[in-house]
DNA sequence: GTTACTGCAAACGATTTGCAAGTGG
DNA sequence: CCACTTGCAAATCGTTTGCAGTAAC
């Protein structure tokens, strides 16, 4: 199901649809790094990418990157995450599509979770004078953990 | 029905009960800034909050207003949005909390949009290990607006 | 009086930019 | 070859921080 989502042939075909579009070459840094972005598979960011590239003895400019996400955001296909106020990720919109986000905002946890009844009521909802072209649903509360820390220090401190 | 919303009594009062529970000071720039908050109805960010204060003859650094939002969000009164890039925005809780966001991509525009049903299917959509505290649902893509310019570029271009 | 709050200016860090060198078509 | 792409280092800009003075309680 995953290798569905993420395939890497048709994310590279969608990619090179759009620089033929715009007129912008195809290179191997921009080819590196949406195989990596696509082998991730999950959120990303650019300190991520940058470690990971090294490890694989590739070396990139942080602009490049900046370009390259720049580029797949014009492209459509990347979407940006900012799910708390210290960290902007990314992710591929095919696999966000999937998916509405759950965050914890006491430890900054992220968790997908998926309803298709709830996905397809947005979906199908009509705006007047709007063209839905995607949308994020994030839901924000306590995870367990943190609701079990909690209870433990209100404990400690009667 | 805004002004339901928006009352002004109801949130200084749960702003007075946070600052008396974290042992903090109530001071008239705290003051301040939260009526200019709840006068602004809708989005605000930082400048903004700046330029108003200013025009009202009521100075105040950078650093209280950072402060003070810092305050509502810890407070739980305040949500951080960030529809685009370029420009972090707030909007008071219980504000946010009666409608999602329709963003168009092309021109940045944010509108607003209510829809019982929807909202209410998210609200009560229980997700396992984890306490649901606010949602926000932000629908992006192209306003009638952005879409009549992009026919007519369209039509120039052949 | 003690402790928190505020303003200011400096520091910070993520992102962007300008430019020279490299590379694709 | 020419234009686009890249790396590097410097610039930028929103946000945070340190500290000295001020105000709550």
């Amino acid at each position: 199901m995953s290798a569905n989502i993420y395939d890497l042939n048709k994310i590279q075909e969608a990619f090179a649809r759009y620089l033929t579009e715009k007129s912008l070459r195809k290179s191997t840094v921009r080819d590196t790094i949406l195989k990596h972005i696509c082998d991730i598979r999950g959120h990303f960011d650019v300190e991520m990418l940058l470690v990971r590239l090294e490890e694989h003895n590739f070396h990139v400019s942080r602009a490049s990157i900046y370009n390259m996400i720049e580029l797949l955001m014009d492209a459509g296909m990347v979407v940006r995450h900012q799910f708390t106020p210290q960290l902007v990720q990314y992710e591929l919109k095919c696999a966000a599509a999937t998916h509405m986000h759950v965050v914890c905002t006491y430890c900054g946890a992220v968790k997908e979770c998926k309803n298709d009844k709830l996905a397809s009521g947005i979906t199908s909802f009509k705006i007047a004078k709007f063209t839905h072209e995607y949308h994020t649903l994030y839901i924000y509360g306590m995870c367990s953990k943190c609701k079990f820390r909690m209870n433990l220090q209100r404990k400690c401190e009667t």
